[in-house]
DNA sequence: TGATTTTTGTACCGCATCGAACAAATATAG
DNA sequence: CTATATTTGTTCGATGCGGTACAAAAATCA
């Protein structure tokens, strides 16, 4: 390790004897997510991020680690809030293009969620670009990818044994289809395409998965 | 313009009277492409570009004007070889599933044809995350995604017309399945899923999306 | 109160970055 | 051969970058 100061783990506050930190570390990372969100990893510096968080550069520093320890952070939690919105528009017992439209509209939502025009998806708008020389970030990727997948699979299963669809529908294909339709919708978003429009995209693309 | 200097439009060898220029182009371009899409247009920097190009900074400069411009040509460019890509794929006349192998086929030639590990999409793995805060990119982005969307829109079409598909089939959300799919695969080359799994969930998606 | 501990904020370092200035080099035109 | 036009290659400058050193600030413990 290269620090020897006498401290516990990066962003834990001891809770003992020293200067209160003067900010909220989720807050802080929901605005690094924001400005990486927009300007990528690359494309963002620590002066951003610092300006970002009202933090200067050692508070930053020592809360979060560097720069890539941060952006994975961020990525990580991203994934997280992405994988919950799933599960929770899958959870609920809806008939089956309802229920993909839930989660279509769940992820919209977070595209959306910004203030200034649509960010799209945090990992597709950021992550992508830098996996190829990046393992962490790749690993990451690869992932979070499977699990939309699997998260998919299993809810086709389910309808195949419902007789939500026909008995030689693949879940598998079925299933990739459904991501690949989020990963053009996040896309789509960040090229400009209206909220509407998006939509009706998905709602079609939903049409024709269910058969 | 910024530039007074006695000269033709950059990139043009006006073929008169100076010292001959000791770069080709067009070599000088598939470098610079290669570059960006490794690192991404933040990630690289003209240090990078001159180095993988062989030429120096303000070679260039004269060239292909500052770092954007030279960006945005390499990205057009890159268009213009994956809408070319399509049609050729598309030309022949095969059945619809075997034509829809090919786009995928050729794509997916692109996204594996550097040296080192796969780098996908150029566009998806450079031009999305800057098409955010940068208009020409953004929009050069939507053009192309709406190129894609109506080449794969009309052979839907076509074959609808000729049976392969049955007669309720919707060609234009048939068509963003399609595209959808080809950005998944983009994204996941990135990812670094060997490419004979790509092939797998290509050709299982096109066996959904032939009915 | 005084010692201790932790965070803050300023200032800074070394390096990379984009872009430009400028002279040397190399061609053609007359 | 001389003048002119264009490209090359070195060098430079101003700024931005990630990361750190260090002292002041602000809390708790004794």
């Amino acid at each position: 390790m290269v620090q020897k100061t006498t401290k516990t783990e990066p962003g834990r506050s001891a809770r003992g004897r020293g200067r209160p930190r003067s900010y909220d570390p989720e807050t802080a990372l929901r605005s690094a997510t924001e400005t990486f969100w927009r300007g990528g990893f690359s494309g963002t510096s620590l002066d951003d991020i610092a300006a970002a968080t009202g933090m200067n550069k050692p508070s930053l520093y020592a809360a979060f680690g560097d720069k890539h320890a941060l952006y994975l952070e961020v990525l990580s939690r991203y994934w997280q809030l992405a994988f919950a919105s799933m599960r929770e528009a899958l959870a609920e017992d809806l008939p089956l293009d309802e229920a993909l439209m839930r989660v279509y509209d769940g992820a919209m939502a977070i595209y959306f969620s910004g203030a200034g025009p649509a960010q799209g998806c945090f990992v597709v708008g950021t992550a992508v670009t830098e996996a190829l020389e990046d393992r962490e970030i790749r690993d990451s990727l690869a992932a979070g990818i499977r699990t939309f997948d699997a998260g998919f699979e299993t809810r086709f299963r389910r309808a195949r044994e419902q007789g939500e669809l026909k008995k030689e529908a693949d879940p598998a294909a079925l299933a990739v289809l459904a991501t690949a339709m989020m990963h053009t919708i996040a896309i789509r978003a960040r090229a400009g395409i209206p909220r509407a429009e998006l939509r009706e995209l998905a709602s079609k693309a939903v049409e024709v998965i269910c058969g």
